[in-house]
DNA sequence: CTTGGAACTGAACACCTGTTCAGATAGCCT
DNA sequence: AGGCTATCTGAACAGGTGTTCAGTTCCAAG
């Protein structure tokens, strides 16, 4: 056997990439075998060299879009704006984009550590560009008395931490809604900061 | 070649433990193999199996006696105390407890998938218990008139991200250290609730 | 209807995996 | 001095690993 019925590269692509983020996510990059993601996919396991050169490169490959598109949505800069609109705006951005996407968010944080350390220097320098956007409108905040934050560089780090929390319990037709988490979290965020 | 010089089964052991949790921390449980671990105390991988049953319940114990250890050394619960004093004594808990432990407390999360259904039942509930003690603070304080708090559950779970994401960020020797991280958390904590 | 090549298979490669166990050794007790 | 046993080795087992590649099949264009 070979080429099957109506296969095509720009179709089996993205559902080896989508098997193998299902499969990473579940039990972890290192614990996933090639022949497993082939097999979701219905392919042998050379097949899946046609569409990455290799298992490292297809883990960088998601997590690297990923980021990509994480600093890509992320709404502008806008320092002319209020600085509690902007915080406002960034969290409920932050907690609807990792809401949408459990699997991506998961294994971007999990396997930093499988990554060689030229692929996760580029990784942890997207996930720094995308923390000095809150620090920015933290300090801009602060500087203009809306906030009141007594060490601006941890409560980034600490507000981060916070909203990507929301992943590791909240599930879809639970007691609370998408809309209802956004509103807790946007409240805790601004009392956090002294805006409230 | 066989028993060697000064060996100690009492010995060996906390160091086969210790070389694990080192490595399951550092590349992940399924990255790392037994030979691995055997090696980094000098031994050959079957000696491994004087002190562990398999791989899996190796990790299961250094788990499980990571959360025995957390639900021990938490400061009882005082339903008469001020709900003020007993949840910034339960961050100031959280912070120096995972501050002195971060490869445990790093696996404790990081390697949940990797236990069997029956072994991470085990850990889930006794991380529900943890929380369970967090919960009841802010209820306590909510009912006293003393905290503001929209939504409890989700609060309890946004603050144990938010204080357990210290240890993803803090570097001994560093700007901050323990006590002022200490206070600045115990702030956010305070200000997020509405106690401030 | 032929042909070019994209899409895929499956065997092979060299090596690693967790785990078992017969045998070897070193220190303690008598 | 002799023996006992806790401690450990290293080979063996059955199977899995990422990756390569000669060969096969099917589709589409000429």
């Amino acid at each position: 056997m070979a080429r099957r019925q109506g296969s095509h590269s720009d179709i089996t692509g993205p559902r080896v990439r989508a098997a193998a983020l299902r499969l990473f996510a579940r039990h972890g990059y290192a614990a996933v075998s090639m022949r497993q993601i082939a097999g979701e996919v219905g392919l042998g396991a050379g097949a899946l060299y046609l569409y990455t050169p290799d298992k490292q490169t297809l883990l960088f490959s998601l997590m690297h879009d990923h980021m990509q598109e994480l600093l890509e949505k992320l709404p502008a800069a806008a320092p002319d704006q209020d600085p509690r609109a902007r915080l406002e705006a960034f969290a409920r951005f932050h907690i609807r984009f990792h809401l949408d996407r459990p699997d991506l968010v998961f294994i971007a944080y999990m396997e930093l550590r499988n990554l060689t350390p030229e692929n996760f220097a580029v990784i942890e320098a997207m996930r720094r560009r995308y923390e000095a956007r809150l620090e920015e409108i933290l300090c801009a905040g602060e500087l203009a008395g809306e906030f009141r934050i007594r060490d601006v560089k941890l409560t980034t780090m600490a507000l981060i931490a916070m909203l990507t929390g929301v992943n590791t319990w909240f599930r879809e037709g639970g007691r609370l809604d998408r809309e209802g988490v956004e509103a807790i979290y946007r409240d805790l965020v601004l009392k956090a900061v002294g805006a409230e």
